[in-house]
DNA sequence: GCCAACGTTGGC
DNA sequence: GCCAACGTTGGC
């Protein structure tokens, strides 16, 4: 069981978008490093649902659905997409800036290489995040 | 709107 | 294979 972080720009595709729709194709990635992730995710993994440019914030669980294949929006045999599905929105959202403030979360990607859209994260991370939403004070 | 950090492209 | 130029992403 992995953890991962996905990006999305709500202008384009928020998670009210996502839980909407009740699942989305993951399509338009075009960064090996970013398609390397995809193609580890295995059915069953959770993953954070990242609002970037705007919200900067992590708002939901997703969790995959179905694994890596073709990504059908290109003839480009290179590029996958994954399946995802929304579980729950978190009580509140989790900002880049509390996750930048935490001295536990220094290593994640999301600040390390802040220009990456998918991304693998620790359980401890994950968890530690997680623990954020629920805690109603900060 | 600006800029840092990358990734990609193309000339050599 | 190197590197300059350029494009893109995303935080501020």
């Amino acid at each position: 069981m992995n953890h991962w972080l996905v990006k999305s720009e709500p202008f384009v595709y928020s998670w009210d978008d996502f839980e909407k729709a009740g699942r989305s194709v993951w399509d338009g990635v075009r960064n090996y490093q970013a398609r390397n992730n995809l193609k580890a995710m295995q059915k069953g993994d959770w993953v954070f649902f990242y609002h970037s440019n705007e919200g900067l914030a992590v708002v939901g669980i997703a969790q995959v659905d179905r694994e890596a294949y073709p990504d059908p929006t290109t003839d480009d045999a290179r590029w996958v997409v994954v399946e995802l599905v929304p579980v729950q929105k978190l009580k509140r959202p989790v900002s880049l800036q509390e996750i930048k403030s935490d001295n536990r979360l220094q290593e994640i990607a999301l600040i390390r290489q802040s220009r990456l859209s998918v991304m693998p994260i620790k359980r401890e991370e994950f968890d530690l995040i997680l623990s954020f939403s629920n805690d109603e004070n900060t």
